[in-house]
DNA sequence: CTATGTGCAAAATTTTTGCAAGCTT
DNA sequence: AAGCTTGCAAAAATTTTGCACATAG
């Protein structure tokens, strides 16, 4: 309830559409794509784009209500380094970093064993702002290096 | 050595193109797009396309020689949930599923005063097979719910 | 009334696929 | 020779943007 005030004290106003979308977000255990959202709230709303599904979803995300997973941009990123190492994510310049945070190797193994759940890799990921986006509070140029 | 070797058991036959890519990728705390890649092996290929970067990055992908980062799929997921928790998707059916792992609450603040980074997220990832896909060996169906 | 939010359509991005030609073994 | 692999172009798939209209406060 209160996280919900805080929603709005942020995003400025609210929609019908705005509430509908909220509302299937907030379905337990439910990880939806921006489509599949569309397809749920559009039996609500049949006239809703997926433009606005698309914008709420980005607006949510900004201030935090809403986790946008696996995603440090909306462009496939590649380590040519394949053993589990961790990394962090500059959320200014969209630089990626290697941490040499030691891997728990148990953790594979225990959530399998907890779960039943077949785990064949994991990944740790962080994320931030670097030294240069910290000291320059604008963002470094710098997109893929490092 | 050895893994390189490797590689080339599974994707069988080399070319300068794949070659090429394999560097690019081997350079150190690189985390490059395919585009990136794209770019720095048409210095080397002027020839190449980019299709060919992307078929080997599958490829490599898949035999695990190369990591892609935060992409469970290529389609964003969101989480109503925002609060800090740990995530398991199934490479069988695209299932995400949230687990009940305790969160460390450390790790940011131990990450930031080593590195200097502002930590202002983390997030745990864990990739395998879900309970319907090791059963059926063959993925489930369902690719958004639960 | 005014600033936000919406729908629609177009644009932009990124990734995948079909196919003929080229290479690797 | 056989069959992977490539380049190119087209297609798909996804996300973003411009603009006129609607609506919340």
């Amino acid at each position: 309830m209160i996280l919900i005030i805080i929603i709005f004290v942020i995003v400025r106003r609210k929609s019908k559409q705005r509430e509908a979308i909220i509302k299937v977000l907030r379905v337990p255990t439910s990880h939806p794509s921006a489509e599949w959202i569309y397809e749920q709230v559009k039996k609500e709303i049949p006239g809703i784009g997926l433009s606005t599904v698309n914008r709420n979803l980005r607006a949510l995300e900004k201030v935090g209500e809403v986790l946008e997973l696996h995603a440090f941009s909306n462009t496939a990123r590649f380590d040519g380094n394949s053993n589990t190492h961790y990394h962090f994510y500059c959320e200014g310049c969209g630089k990626i970093l290697d941490l040499d945070e030691p891997i728990d190797p148990t953790i594979e193994t225990r959530i399998a064993r907890k779960t039943g759940l077949k785990v064949t890799r994991h990944h740790l990921e962080l994320g931030g702002l670097c030294l240069g986006c910290q000291k320059h509070k604008l963002p470094t140029d710098n997109q893929f290096e490092r």
